[in-house]
DNA sequence: TTTTAGATATACCATACAGTATAATTTTTT
DNA sequence: AAAAAATTATACTGTATGGTATATCTAAAA
């Protein structure tokens, strides 16, 4: 069994992430997060070395949820193309998915921390790589199996790919609208059918 | 001529915008605006009732910036195909447009306003709601003009053709690569031609 | 050019901030 | 169950925060 700071750590970084999320890193204050979680300041910082260390793991946290769902939809069983509509559907419901985070990790993380806290902006632009990595190796192993033909290289298909997706999550977020998400993926998903089937 | 106070007053929007829109509204702090103005407090709460209000002031000063802009782009002489690719076109070039307001002043404020004002989150709406509308009208001429043909209403294909300009900003800033701009305003254009040609 | 009104600077609130030293309290080990 | 170690609470730094009252200065009107 894990140890009492271990468990404690781990509950601290799970109630404090959505809130770094939703309200920034300059936003988020510790007394925030020690009204949230219910501790106060000893324990949270016996347990991080400071606000920036907590606000990173809470980053990671929520990545690290997102990440493996990605991982997840892109692993079912079929070939690239019921792959790449697995993800583009489960962005129907992003809104719900990320509700739990306070929102999009990769959006308010990566547009707040821009000017604010380089640290956080470096871990989400590798975080965004890692996704587009991801999608990209589907794309490739459908061209590789003769089931896809596309114009351009894999990597920047995906990336074309996961720049809609975002469009539609920041303008979702943006107008708190859910219709960008819907409307987009339903564009995306003809449109994916048309351009890359063999 | 324009009175003491009004000069100053302009002065103060004009240094302090690019700030707020990129340390967002609890990043930036008094003590950044004075810096930077080189006045006092005294000075600029002579001319501002508090933070809120400056802040907005500073969004609608960037708005603005923007929208004669879109406003200008979508009104060179031709056809409405031509005016799209004329807001197109200038889009690859987003990023050097916006560097004097701090970034986009639609996504930084759009996302950091979010949980941590209301009144500014409600500015971008808007904001957001009058250049659709406005790509929406050009759309629409070029139907009646018997010039267009497209699927859906122009409402609806504006706010796509929006969403994924702005996830090409979104990306764009997030990893700090123009090439997300270019990439998605190639792939945009040709996209475009072949979709609502008529 | 003097008066008056408008605009800016100074000095100061009370409060909130991130962070720390240490005491009290739990866990864990013996 | 007692001792040792690890963890959390308390009380406190010094500094920065948004905002204000008032004094000083500057520009416009008489």
């Amino acid at each position: 069994m894990s140890t009492k700071a271990e468990r404690t750590t781990k509950y601290i970084v799970e109630t404090v992430a959505p809130i770094f999320n939703k309200h920034g890193y300059v936003g988020t204050s510790m007394s925030h997060l020690t009204e949230a979680t219910g501790l106060t300041k000893g324990a949270i910082y016996g347990n991080f070395e400071n606000k920036e260390a907590l606000a990173l793991a809470s980053f990671e946290h929520n990545r690290n949820i997102l990440l493996l769902k990605i991982e997840e939809l892109l692993a079912i069983k079929g070939n690239a193309l019921d792959k790449i509509h697995s993800l583009i559907s489960f962005y129907r419901q992003y809104d719900v998915f990320t509700l739990s985070m306070g929102g999009c990790p990769i959006l308010n993380i990566g547009v707040d921390a821009q000017h604010n806290n380089t640290l956080l902006a470096a871990a989400n632009k590798e975080t965004i790589k890692e996704i587009e990595g991801k999608i990209a190796l589907v794309i490739e192993n459908g061209i590789n199996s003769n089931e896809l033909k596309i114009a351009v290289p894999p990597l920047q298909f995906a990336k074309q790919l996961y720049t809609i997706l975002q469009g539609a999550v920041a303008m979702g977020t943006m107008t708190r609208d859910r219709k960008y998400l819907m409307n987009t993926m339903a564009y995306l998903e003809q449109l994916i059918d048309r351009e890359i089937k063999k």
